[in-house]
DNA sequence: CATTAGTGTCATAAAACGGTAACAAAACTT
DNA sequence: AAGTTTTGTTACCGTTTTATGACACTAATG
């Protein structure tokens, strides 16, 4: 079930109905109250939300929705008359898995959205996450490298886990506490870099190539090299 | 490297050549087992696949690629005459990541190329500015010239990327500050001129063209010379 | 209840980065 | 051409940021 956010109803038909086409169900919302509500009567499986909502905005809805433990995972892509490269990294920053520029057709819009559902739902398409040669299933919380077994705590795995639904995207630590973590709870920065230490040396150490890269300023990223 | 299955040689032509003109390069292949051995033989980055080949069709072109590991990702845009809303669903069901009905513009192909591209490639969704042979990701945080990964301090990336946003246009010591620097900052106008130093030195130093200009008096902007 | 695995912090070491001054070189001015 | 202004370049050193090891504490396990 697909929920789409869009105020202009016309918009919002014609998404209602290429993507029925494509064999989504589809629920609509004219506003942001009724979004929020919606979403927590009967969370949908995605949702495509328009930047500029009456009374909520999109990107103050995508921000509340990442703080509750519910709907941290929920795939969102966030629609937008505007294309400003800040704003796209603002809508990627409040947890924004795409983003797409209006007007965009809606072949690319179904494509993106199966493009994310592959990315961010591998448990329920029964896949997993692979990036070099590491392999990350959330189905039975194994880790392999290499063809071996390798055991992570917890906290690893899960910050591992976000590093690999974002293969090369840079997590800022704050972004990674709260993909682990959760929101609202106050940690040290400095403490992100102890898990990661501890996940590159489980990962191998010295022995094979690090696959994650410090970002100097900024966080850390899954990166070849 | 794209390969183009398409049975009718003219088309196949017309899309070899604008695809050449927008700087891919270019394979063709007639049918459907030539188009299976041509990518065992050399994996294409991209497949633009016909429906209705002679001997395999696209679609079982498709969904036998999906089910082999190294082709699970590789990047294909079906094409066919058909049109059908049907049609459409099933080419996303066996694993295409477009879909275009003949007859089509060779410039929209090009722009579903690319979208697909920024869709699959492994930035996955990196924003991305380019200038030249330079490209900047801001969700990677990686820059490259001329196809080499290029280090950069937060400092210079930040210089560099004020200047990609508005290439061609002279920015001033003090604006350059305000954007990398961020405002209410006080520091020497010079230190920009170090910088600029760094961030030359770090593009290529004089093995490579000089793309940021001095302009006296001014300051300095991104410039082809 | 004893033991162990997992976590968060701190202190310290090690890098990486950044701002400046000082001088050289180049570009304008007269 | 000499003088003046602006930019290029280098070296230096303090600062910031990250890596690492140790430790105390808690939750999980048997």
């Amino acid at each position: 079930m697909v929920l789409i956010a869009e105020d202009e109803p016309g918009q919002a038909e014609v998404l209602k109905y290429n993507l029925e086409s494509s064999g989504f169900g589809v629920r609509t919302s004219p506003n942001g109250a009724d979004t929020l509500q919606q979403i927590e009567e009967d969370r949908p499986d995605f949702l495509v939300l328009d930047w500029m909502l009456p009374e909520i905005s999109g990107i103050e809805i995508c921000r509340r929705l990442r703080k509750i433990e519910q709907n941290k995972d929920l795939p969102i892509i966030m629609v937008t008359a505007r294309g400003e490269e800040e704003d796209r990294i603002r809508a990627l920053e409040v947890g924004a898995d795409d983003y797409m520029v209006k007007p965009y057709s809606s072949g690319e819009l179904v494509a993106r959205i199966n493009a994310v559902l592959r990315r961010t739902s591998p448990a329920l398409i029964g896949e997993k996450l692979e990036f070099a040669d590491l392999v990350l299933d959330l189905v039975s919380r194994k880790v392999k490298r290499d063809g071996d077994f390798i055991h992570l705590g917890p906290k690893e795995f899960k910050i591992l886990q976000a590093l690999m639904q974002r293969p090369g995207r840079v997590l800022s630590r704050r972004q990674i506490i709260d993909l682990a973590w959760g929101q609202n709870i106050y940690i040290e920065d400095r403490t992100v870099d102890v898990h990661i230490r501890r996940l590159r040396s489980a990962l191998g150490g010295d022995d094979k190539p690090n696959l994650i890269r410090t970002v100097r300023g900024f966080g850390y990223s899954l990166d070849q090299e």
